[in-house]
DNA sequence: CAGAATAATAGTAATCATTACTGAAGTGCA
DNA sequence: TGCACTTCAGTAATGATTACTATTATTCTG
């Protein structure tokens, strides 16, 4: 199936692109509802999964019950604030040995992949002050 | 609030501790009622949140739609089958350099923990064959 | 041990994120 | 332009989990 060029498709991935918070698919879908006020949930839902599928964004499968995307598709790992649900890029300069040592363990399992996700609060968390 | 002592909850315990497969709720629901033909699905729902915040299971938030829960609270880590869905244990000598740059990342990080799941396709996976 | 207070139960209803469906509209290639 | 394919908005359905309720069990206290 070839993706085809809409309005909509466009705008989700470019609004996706500028955040750097992770947002869910309800999130995202007020976010572009303010430049496409009929677009549709399943229509937000739809797309990111298909961007996901072809690549040009991660679905994150992190702790807490709503999936979260990702625009930016560079190996990187997640931080999750268990206080107020944030969750923050983990800078990868930080992860090189535990990179270094998942993608041993990897090759070793035969597995194809690994998901990591740091969990504590956040300074300054909105949820505790 | 503490916890009393029930059939439900003393048999619930018992056949979680039995599995080594990280059963679902539901899962471990149809394995209950074979002692207990009675019991709800919400009392294992109930009886496994309140496990796991005693410290006594742990809830495994893995990829996947349902949560799986594991009656082995030892450190260790999760390989999941991308396509049969099964979860397996990680032995854990095999993470102990993992581990060992995991810890030292939380602790510059100031973070209080971390959700790792290996990802792959199990030998001789049901699924493929 | 009785009787009060608390916690738990079965059964059912509600929630809510996500997915599926539908008929109409848009996209892209010949 | 015409035709096949894809996508859309809107809505309905799904499915895991949680909440509610009236009843029963467990624990605490005197």
């Amino acid at each position: 199936m070839k993706l085809s060029n809409t309005n909509q498709r466009r705008i989700i991935l470019e609004e996706l692109r500028k955040l750097k918070t992770h947002p869910t698919a309800d999130e995202l879908y007020s976010i572009v509802r303010e430049r496409l006020p009929q677009i549709s949930l399943g229509t937000v839902y739809r797309n990111l999964e298909l961007l996901s599928e072809a690549g040009e964004i991660l679905k994150l499968e992190l702790s807490g019950k709503q999936k979260r995307f990702d625009g930016d598709i560079r190996h990187h790992h997640h931080f999750r604030c268990k206080d107020c649900g944030k969750v923050m890029d983990v800078d990868s300069s930080k992860t090189v040995e535990v990179d270094k040592a998942l993608d041993k363990v990897s090759r070793e399992m035969k597995c194809q992949g690994y998901r990591l996700e740091f969990i504590g609060s956040c300074k300054d968390c909105p949820a505790l002050n």
